[in-house]
DNA sequence: TTTCGAATTCGAAACGATTCGACTAAGCTA
DNA sequence: TAGCTTAGTCGAATCGTTTCGAATTCGAAA
C-alpha cells in the first residue's frame, strides 16, 4: 500500500551519486561530501543536494563502491566453526558475541558470520571483512589463523593458545580452574572428579584416565583440566561431548550411579566410599546437569556431593540454586575483542589482554561429608 | 614462528590481480578467470597463473572490488532488533537462524548481523548486503521494511503480518494455537489460562483481561492469543516479558498460587475451584517455567493442571518430561527464508510460504481433574 | 580598489576486479 | 589447402565512490 517505485518494466539503472550531482548541478565530490558526516559543505549546498537526491530516490552511497574506495567494508568477521544452531546453544559464546556486537556496533561497523575455512565458499578467504575475530576455544582454529594471515587481515583470537603470537583476549583458565579445585580442597574434599568441555574432534563422551596425557586442541578445556590436576592429580575425568545440561547429567549418572548402574534414571547411587565427594565441571551447564543427576540418584547437593561449575553465566531456569562457579567476565571479554579488532583495523597495535575469573562460592559446594 | 611477510617498514601496496597478470605475462582478464570457478581456461594457464600468484603472495581477488563490479556482496543481512545476547536466548530464533545460515552458506553467501535502523550506524541503510531477512515477530519491523524498500533491497519477512505485501515465510499461528486449545477442550478443560510472548514494547509482565482488545505489534503473539480465544474466549491471559523459563515460572505462581500468595516458592496452591485446570503457553520455555512453578506449588502435571507449550524445540535439560506442544518446523522455515532471499537476489519471484505446526500430545496434558 | 585568507566547490585519479565481444590459433572436414 | 568450428586469451569499458590538491568565490582588511 506504500509507495512502490520502478514497478513497471524498465531495467532501471540504479541511481548513482553522479545522477544526483547532475541534477543538483554540482560535482560528484560535493555530493559525496554532502552525504558524509562532517565534511566542509555549506548548509545551503547540503540541502540542495539532499533535495536532488530525494527527487531521484537516491538513498545514499552504495556501500559496495564505498568500501572499495575506502578499503574498508565496515564488517568484522566472526568465525564460527560449528553450525549456528550448535554454536549459539552455548551461553558463553552468546555473551562473548554480545560484547563484540556492542563494541563493534557502537563504532558503526557490523558483524559477519563466517564459517570454517573448509565450510562454505564464504569464509575468511573470501568475505569482505576488515578484521577477523575467532574463538580459539574451538578446535581447528589454526587453518583460520593461517588464512587470515595470508590475506593480511587483522586477527583477534578469543581464548587463544597462550603461546600464540596472534593478538588475543583470554582468561587465566588454568589458574581459575586451580582456584575452583583449591576451593574444594579447602573444604576437605580429596576424592574429586571433573567434567571437561569437548577436547577434540570428533566430540565424543568418554572417560580419561588420570595418568593419560591431556589431548586435544581445545585450549580452554585443556587448560582447565590441567588446573584441576595441579590440585587433584588423580581426579577422575570425563570428557563431555558438548556443554549441555544433558551431557552433565549423563556424566553424573556415570560418576555417581556406580559402575553397575544399568540404566540411568532408576535411582540408587553407588557406595559412598567409591563415589567422588565433589565434582568440578568446566561449564555451568555441565554442573547443572550433574546436580540434576545427583537429585535423580537421591543424593543431596552439597551434603552428599559438592558441585562447582565454570562461567558464571546467569542461566534461565536455574532460579532455585545458587551455583558455585568461577565467574568470568564473558561480555567484557567480547567487548575487549571487539575493541581490539577495531584498533587493529585503525592500524594501532593493542596489547594482549588477559582476564581473570573470580570464585563465587554458592550453595552447591560444602564441606566433605563424614566418611 | 610461521612465515611473516612484509614485516618491515614499507607501506607495501597490496598485491593486485594486475600484478599477478604482469608476472605471469597474461592479461588481467585471464587471471580473473583463472581464479574463478569454471571459466574457459586451459589447465596449463591456470597453473601458471596460480604459480605467479603464489610467488607474489596473492591470495585471490579482493572481495570489495569484486562485489562492486558484480553488484553483489554475497552477504544476506539479518535484522535483529534486540541486542544479540537477548535475541540468541530464544531457541526458536536460533533454529531459524540456523536454517537460514545453512541455506545461505550452501549457496556461497554469508550472513551479516544488522541492527535496528535506529541502532548502530550500520543498518539496513548502509550495510553491503544483497538482501535482507527480518523477523516479523519482533516489534517495530516497519521501519526496517521501509528502509529496505527505499534501497531497493530484496526483502524476506519471517513470521510477518499476514496482510503484508512483502514476501514472507510464516506459520498458521492462529490455527496452531487454536489446535492447542482444542486439544485441551477435548480433554474436558474449560477453565484455561494462557501465557503470551511479549506483545509490545516496552516488554512488561502483566495480566490482560479477557475482554481487552489484543494490543501489540508482535504479530506472532497476537495471532496465537487470538487462536486461543477462538476456543476459550474467557481465557485469563498473562503477557510475559520474554520467552524465558523464569517468566513462565513467575506467571505460574500468579496463576496457580492464588491471589494472596505472598511470596513465590513457599508452596501452597490456591483453591482448586479458582485455579485454571490447563495452561496454554506460547513457547516451550514458558511452558517449562509453568511446570516448574506447578511443582513448587505441589501440583502434579497433568493430574492437577495440564500444560501445553509451543515450538517443539528440543530443550537441553528437559529430559524428564515429554512436553505437549505445537511442533513448528523452525529450521525448515529458516531454510525457506534463506532460499527465498537468494531467489530474490537472483531475480526470481518466490511465492509466499506458509508452514503448519503439528500437535504433539506429550505427557504434560491430560484429562481435566474431577471437581 | 587591490590583496589575502578562509570557506567551499571542482576535477580527476584512483580503488581492484569482472565481463563481453573481438581476436588468435589450432583442429577438422572436404 | 581453403574454410569452418571451437577453445582460449586479450582489451577496454565499466562498477559507484572517495579523496586530495587545485581553483574559485566572497568578504574584509589595507
Amino acid at each position: 500500500m506504500t509507495s512502490s517505485r520502478q514497478a513497471a518494466g524498465s531495467p532501471a539503472r540504479r541511481v548513482t551519486l553522479a545522477d544526483v550531482a547532475r541534477l543538483a548541478g554540482v560535482s560528484t565530490s560535493t555530493v559525496s561530501i554532502a552525504f558524509g558526516e562532517g565534511g566542509p559543505v555549506s548548509d545551503a549546498m547540503r540541502l540542495r543536494v539532499h533535495a536532488a537526491a530525494a527527487e531521484l530516490g537516491y538513498t545514499g552511497p552504495d556501500p559496495r563502491a564505498a568500501s572499495l574506495r575506502r578499503g574498508r567494508s565496515g564488517l568484522i568477521g566472526v568465525v564460527l566453526e560449528e553450525r549456528l544452531g550448535e554454536a549459539f546453544r552455548d551461553p558463553v559464546r552468546i555473551s562473548l558475541l554480545d560484547g563484540i556486537a556492542e563494541e563493534v556496533g557502537a563504532a558503526g561497523s557490523g558483524l559477519a558470520l563466517l564459517g570454517d575455512v573448509a565450510a562454505g565458499p564464504l569464509s575468511i578467504a573470501t568475505a569482505p571483512v576488515d578484521a577477523v575475530i575467532l574463538f580459539g576455544c574451538s578446535t581447528g582454529t589454526l587453518d583460520s589463523i593461517e588464512q587470515a594471515r595470508r590475506r593480511g587481515l587483522p586477527l583477534v583470537e578469543l581464548e587463544g593458545r597462550v603461546e600464540s603470537d596472534v593478538f588475543a583476549v583470554d582468561s587465566d583458565n588454568r589458574g581459575a580452574s586451580r582456584a575452583a579445585a583449591q576451593h574444594l580442597y579447602d573444604l576437605g574434599h580429596r576424592r574429586v572428579a571433573t567434567l571437561t568441555l569437548p577436547l577434540d574432534r570428533p566430540r565424543v563422551h568418554r572417560a580419561l584416565a588420570a595418568a593419560d596425557p591431556v589431548p586435544g586442541h581445545n585450549f580452554v578445556a585443556v587448560e582447565r583440566l590441567l588446573g584441576v590436576r595441579e590440585v587433584f592429580p588423580e581426579a577422575h575425568t570425563i570428557v563431555c561431548a558438548a556443554s549441555l545440561v544433558e551431557e552433565g547429567r549423563v556424566a553424573g549418572h556415570e560418576l555417581l550411579g556406580g559402575a553397575d548402574a544399568p540404566r540411568y534414571g532408576e535411582g540408587g547411587a553407588c557406595a559412598a566410599s567409591a563415589r567422588p565427594t565433589a565434582i568440578i565441571a568446566q561449564s555451568d551447564l555441565l554442573a547443572l546437569g550433574m546436580i540434576r543427576a545427583a537429585g535423580e540418584l537421591g543424593l543431596r547437593v552439597p551434603a552428599d556431593v559438592s558441585v562447582i561449575g565454570f562461567d558464571g553465566i546467569r542461566l534461565d531456569g536455574l532460579s532455585d540454586r545458587d551455583l558455585s562457579t568461577m565467574i568470568q567476565p564473558a561480555q567484557e571479554k567480547g567487548r575487549a575483542a571487539g575493541r581490539a579488532a577495531l584498533a587493529l583495523v585503525a592500524g594501532e597495535q593493542p596489547e594482549r589482554l588477559r582476564y581473570h575469573s573470580v570464585l563465587h562460592a554458592g550453595d552447591t559446594t560444602g564441606p566433605v561429608p563424614d566418611p
